[in-house]
DNA sequence: AAGCAAAACCGATGGTGGATCGGTTTTTGG
DNA sequence: CCAAAAACCGATCCACCATCGGTTTTGCTT
């Protein structure tokens, strides 16, 4: 059976959710488990540990916290848990900056569209095709509904 | 003579700076300045003492924190700091914004905007107009240079 | 120039959250 | 049932924000 914590993510909301933040261990341990799949303490610890030197409870907590966080399942395999990662990359990345924006977004929704379109293309100018196709995409499934 | 914090984001960085992070009390402040064009202490405390009842104290602070981490410049008039933001708010927001990125970024840069497309701006119908005149506009300008 | 009020400055306190690890309890495979 | 492995609990340390009280600086006004 595959553990979800309650209490953060799940179940309706009605106040806004406290933005999610991550620590850098917690963020390395999730790069980690993106890379792996899953895996348990052990598994973490050790693939983690070129660059780093940590007593394996430190990763434990960190798994621990991100549990809680929501971001991670996980499952008894004998004595272990079992973490996987209950979003991709992009899904997190996602939320991030969607929480980072709902904190600094004021009246006007259309500047911030138009700072963040040319961050975006800042970055890379072929993410103008990109957001074209996605567009194109998006409308054809909202004709199809 | 306007100041200008230094040793926080100005001059050459070798060193990646440490991202950006804003407290409550901060992002309040910041929102009054951005409504005020500028202010000092007496103006920001008054203007931002509905909802909220504090020491004007803590508002200096909150000030002089935004200060050093170099999103406000201020000039001595009179006796008070006027403050004024460094930048408007879609800028600060594509800074935290790309703060994330940079974060959570991984060897894939583009599905990162299609999960973000999806979430945020996926919802609202309307937000996609906007998004497509957006990119002719930007797909004009960038056939122009 | 002196005095005074306003404002900046400094320092203390409390709270939160992450990172770290030692020690204890629980679990389970042999 | 026993031993090892892992989870669990709690303590410590650190960094940052919010909050004020008290002290020093400053510059206008007389």
């Amino acid at each position: 059976m595959v553990d979800r914590f309650l209490g953060y993510t799940s179940f309706p909301v009605t106040r806004p959710l406290p933005p999610l933040t991550l620590g850098d261990l917690e963020m390395e341990v999730l790069e980690q488990l993106w890379r792996l799949g899953s895996g348990d303490v052990r598994a973490v610890h050790a693939a983690q540990n070129k660059g780093r030197d940590n007593h394996p409870n430190t990763v434990q907590s960190a798994l621990e916290r991100l549990f809680r966080k929501g971001l991670l399942d996980r499952e008894k395999q004998g004595h272990a848990y079992i973490y996987t990662p209950r979003m991709t990359r992009e899904e997190l990345a996602a939320r991030l900056i969607d929480d980072t924006l709902q904190r600094v977004k004021g009246p006007e929704p259309l500047p911030m569209l138009a700072a963040f379109v040319d961050l975006a293309m800042g970055q890379d100018p072929a993410v103008l095709d990109e957001l074209e196709l996605l567009l194109k995409a998006r409308r054809a499934e909202q004709r199809g509904r």
